[in-house]
DNA sequence: TTGTGTTTTATTGCCTCC
DNA sequence: GGAGGCAATAAAACACAA
């Protein structure tokens, strides 16, 4: 590119070539001035900013092994070399560039005069800093975000496995739920002719036939039964949902059907389903990932509904 | 010593702001 | 339009293993 190239007012500004207005002047007085030790015994730049600073600031150019009259011959026949700051200055520029990492014109210019450089350098210095300080960063926030994206990634995993337990005991304690209900459901056929008398006494809405009330006692549940879970929910024929199917409930249709509340986000297969499931929709068990999941229903009979909710029936003792 | 990779200094071109 | 910042890049200086 064109650093390649020569550039003529680079090198007459080039701290390279001495940090004065009389370049030559500063390099040779400071060359062969008794107070130019080489950087090992130049002052610190605390010194420096205490005030005990050299006359002529040229004092940052030559490394302990570049003074002598060899180095500056070579010094002055090179043709544009580059030169490392020294330690000092990096350490003084680094303090600066903590304090403000940008840079006002009057602080170059003060900064290069106090480590003897030309304010472009200063300003080189600077922005090549900003530059290191920004890709420093940025791996920064990289790490930053990653960590935060591992952390989030573990947090997923962890719910997924706990829905997949919860996914399993919900179809362990509805396998149990069946079973029972089956047991119980058995005995009730057995006992058929005196089941009538034993329902409880159910106030059927207007919109009830009388010859749909045994189709509510069916969905209805004895107050006193409440402890016993949903027991008295099922038809004994319900088939088994572990497959995906579902319980049967009264037709949609039927004035029977008092849970219509909940079907808003059944889909249409589900619905196909549900028609023939005595279980209600708060019971039916879509894919789980779509579902969530209301609070447990204080009252087992009302599945999730306040039982107050449906005007359609009311007990009486 | 030398080859190679990294760091530092410096340039160039483009962009934005005043 | 000039000054200054930034990204991209070159190239010297440096570090280090073989």
């Amino acid at each position: 590119m064109a650093s390649g190239r020569v550039n003529l007012a680079a090198m007459l500004q080039n701290q390279r070539v001495p940090c004065s207005s009389q370049p030559l002047d500063a390099l040779f007085l400071s060359a062969s001035s008794p107070s130019f030790l080489g950087s090992r015994s130049m002052l610190s730049f605390e010194d420096v900013r205490a005030g005990k600073r050299p006359d002529n600031p040229f004092f940052c150019q030559f490394d302990h092994d570049e003074n002598g009259d060899e180095d500056l011959d070579e010094y002055f026949h090179q043709p544009e070399k580059k030169r490392r700051l020294t330690a000092d200055q990096v350490q003084f520029l680094e303090r600066n560039f903590e304090v403000e990492n940008k840079l006002e014109p009057e602080r170059k210019v003060q900064l290069a005069k106090d480590l003897g450089l030309q304010p472009r350098q200063v300003a080189i210095w600077f922005q090549n800093r900003r530059a290191r300080w920004k890709t420093k960063q940025l791996e920064k926030d990289f790490g930053a975000l990653q960590a935060s994206y591992n952390s989030l990634k573990a947090e997923y995993e962890n719910l997924l496995k706990e829905k997949d337990e919860l996914k399993t005991e919900v179809i362990l304690l509805t396998d149990k739920l069946l079973v029972k209900e089956k047991e119980r459901g058995n005995l009730e056929v057995s006992n058929t002719d005196t089941l009538s008398q034993e329902l409880p006494q159910v106030v059927v809405a207007d919109s009830v036939s009388e010859g749909e009330v045994s189709k509510v006692s069916l969905v209805v549940c004895k107050q006193e039964d409440l402890s016993s879970t949903k027991s008295d929910v099922f038809d004994s024929d319900s088939p088994h949902y572990a497959d995906g199917g579902h319980s049967a409930l009264p037709e949609p249709g039927d004035s029977s059907y008092v849970f219509e509340a909940d079907q808003s986000d059944v889909s249409q297969d589900e619905e196909d389903n549900f028609s023939k499931s005595l279980l209600p929709p708060s019971y039916i068990f879509p894919k789980l990932e779509d579902v969530d999941y209301p609070d447990p229903p204080t009252n087992p009979c009302s599945f999730g509904f306040p039982v107050e909710d449906h005007a359609f029936w009311s007990w009486s003792y």
